[in-house]
RNA sequence: GGCCCCGUGGCGCAACUGAAUAGCGCAUCAGAUUUCGGCUCUGAGGGUUACAGGUUUGAAUCCUGUCGGGGUCACCA
């Protein structure tokens, strides 16, 4: 219950009692810096209803207010705005209010609550993770943890793309080229081995087009022929076939490739509570499509696939299963949707972390299944994120021209230790306990860095550049929550008490303003599967507090009752900037 | 070419989904701090929100078109 629902009710009352109308909604607004008031209404709306001047309407609804609302010590009025001015007892009211909520404005899991499931990551087994899938993770996680704190029970969950001509690419390499070589005998993470393995066999496979066009085959032709392609996918035939041999080291290499995840996952600090192996989801679907096919949602051609038409919607015709009979990724995503919430049934909405090249899929995947009839369909949703892009130009795996997930890790990590290094303020701590302090900073820094943009938008990753520490940045946020632990430390009197009375400063009156406001920020980033909103709040938390701790004096200040009121706010600003980070997934350190 | 996303001071980002003089950080310049951690704070300069129309009392936001950037139109996943 914020001030503005507080409001609502009078506001609608006043206006059926000054003119007689019924106000639908009303719209509040932050009051402007430059006029007098904490919030304001804008009246120009209510002419729709009414007609008359806005200034007089709102003078009179002013009048209203002040009269009948105890939270309401005075008002102005600027052409249609009305500018109310909120007494200091109801600020200090609000404040204990938060004060005394045990973890305002995170919910606890309500199990009347339909749960939600978040998939996010989904990597494939055949190379390590790169840039593009930490911003893919942090987005999953943080809105994971988001919507849970909205009371809902979430899932996550990743699909891993275990099987396909990818995998034997590595396995090929590995067999031919790879001497025995294993995760123990060479000392590299499994995802890094097999990785290397699928660069190994591009180049193999470049070296043996060019020689086929060097004895004249056309490139085309040299591209489809070349015979340690024509291998792989004789391999990807003995793996669907069940052949011993394949299924044993493709089982052996996706090991070591799932040891390496989780390391990086570790380090990351993401985690999921399921997986799906795209080896056990690909032939799901194939059931609904013949089902599909009987209703007439979907159409045979003459050469046997399936197709859905989509013209209508706009869209194009789309292929649902191949003449051969076998699945698609269009095939395994409608069996594994459908799956999930056979699986789940108190599941009521999906949200796919994947990126914005998928747009089409996903639309396509959605309106599929809300015409096969499945009503949760309405609840899925593609959480789109754009590209994250280097000064050199796009990332490509195949070439090695990626940005390691595991060594930004630790160059961030390294950056924090040259930068804390400088600063001293950590004489008391031991070795490991610093080295942890240097991940916590790294860490924050990167995360808070691709989190604070709005995930639509693409990002230029510049890893020399690009990481600051200084202005709108993780490592400025933990420092100020450092500092808030210092004062905390160093106040060595009861600041329980709670302040019933007292004239407030302005500062002070927009700090438990946005305090409040934590719980709403929220619902916002949940509503809109925007970790960018509370990454957004908690700065001007930030700004907004550390403004006050330069201009007022806070342990220092001569009235004890201010003394203990700035060292409570002091505390819930510190309170909410770690609940804050915990819901980004960033840590928050004691000291810095 | 069809469809989708993006375009905001030199650079990086905001704007509660239609409201007051478009905010903030970096960078630049000028200041503050005998005191709670100077990775701080205060202030200045810098924008016709890509462009052109339209809707509205009111548009960065909605509609139409143009230009620029990216994506996607695979019986790959």
């Amino acid at each position: 219950m914020n001030i503005q629902n507080t409001l609502e009710n009078t506001v609608i009352d006043g206006m059926k009692i000054l003119f007689e109308v019924d106000i639908p909604v009303i719209e509040f607004q932050e009051t402007r810096k430059e006029f007098e008031g904490d919030l304001t209404i804008v009246v120009f709306p209510f002419l729709k209803f009414i007609k008359g001047n806005p200034f007089e309407i709102a003078s009179k609804l002013g009048d209203f207010l002040k009269e009948n609302s105890n939270e309401i010590s005075d008002f102005n009025v600027v052409k249609g705005f009305l500018n109310l001015t909120i007494s200091d007892e109801y600020y200090l009211h609000s404040f204990d209010r938060i004060n005394n909520t045990k973890n305002y404005g995170i919910k606890k899991i309500d199990k009347n609550e339909k749960s939600v499931m978040v998939e996010y990551s989904s990597p494939n087994t055949n190379k390590p993770l790169h840039l593009g899938h930490i911003r893919n993770n942090l987005l999953g996680y943080s809105v994971a943890e988001i919507i849970a704190a909205t009371g809902k029970k979430v899932y996550k969950t990743q699909i891993i793309n275990d099987r396909g001509i990818h995998i034997c690419k590595s396995m090929l390499a590995w067999q031919r080229f790879g001497n025995g070589e294993t995760p123990e005998s060479t000392g590299l993470k499994g995802d890094k081995l097999a990785g290397n393995y699928y660069v190994k066999f591009d180049e193999e496979y470049k070296k043996e087009i060019a020689s086929l066009i060097a004895k004249g085959t056309s490139e085309e032709e040299a591209k489809k022929n070349a015979p340690i392609l024509v291998e792989a996918q004789n391999m990807l035939r003995k793996w669907e076939a069940g052949d011993e041999n394949t299924v044993s080291l493709w089982k052996k290499m996706n090991q070591w490739v799932y040891k390496g995840f989780d390391k990086t996952y570790e380090e990351l600090g993401v985690n999921f509570d399921i997986n799906y192996y795209e080896s056990n989801t690909y032939i799901l679907g194939k059931n609904i499509v013949a089902e599909g096919l009987k209703n007439g949602v979907f159409y045979k051609k003459e050469d046997g696939s399936v197709w859905i038409d989509l013209t209508e919607e706009g869209l194009d015709e789309k292929i649902v299963l191949r003449a051969d009979g076998t699945a698609v990724y269009m095939t395994q995503d409608i069996g594994t949707a459908i799956q999930r919430f056979k699986e789940f049934p108190d599941l009521d909405s999906l949200v796919y972390t994947v990126g914005n090249e998928q747009d089409y899929h996903f639309k396509v995947l959605i309106l599929i299944l809300k015409k096969l009839g499945y009503t949760w369909a309405q609840h899925l949703y593609h959480l789109s994120y754009g590209m994250v892009d280097l000064p050199s130009g796009k990332m490509k795996s195949r070439e090695g021209t990626v940005v390691d997930a595991d060594e930004l890790i630790i160059e961030m990590t390294d950056t924090a230790r040259s930068i804390s290094q400088e600063l001293g303020k950590l004489e008391s701590y031991t070795d490991k306990e610093k080295e942890k302090l240097y991940k916590t900073i790294g860490l924050g820094a990167l995360k808070y860095y691709i989190l604070k943009v709005d995930p639509k938008k693409r990002i230029l990753f510049d890893p020399k550049e690009s990481i600051d520490f200084n202005g709108n940045t993780g490592p400025f946020i933990q420092y100020t929550y450092a500092r808030i632990q210092s004062i905390l430390r160093k106040a060595d009197f009861d600041y329980s008490k709670k302040i019933i009375n007292m004239p407030l400063h302005q500062k002070e009156k927009t700090l438990i303003k946005l305090l409040e406001y934590f719980k709403e920020t929220i619902y916002n980033s949940a509503l809109n599967l925007s970790p960018a909103l509370l990454a957004n709040y908690t700065y001007d938390l930030v700004k907004e507090y550390n403004s006050l701790y330069q201009s007022l004096p806070i342990l220092g200040n001569e009235n004890l009752e201010k003394k203990i009121l700035r060292t409570q706010i002091s505390n819930q600003v510190g309170k909410t900037i770690k609940k804050s980070f915990k819901l980004l997934g960033i840590d928050v350190p004691e000291r810095m």
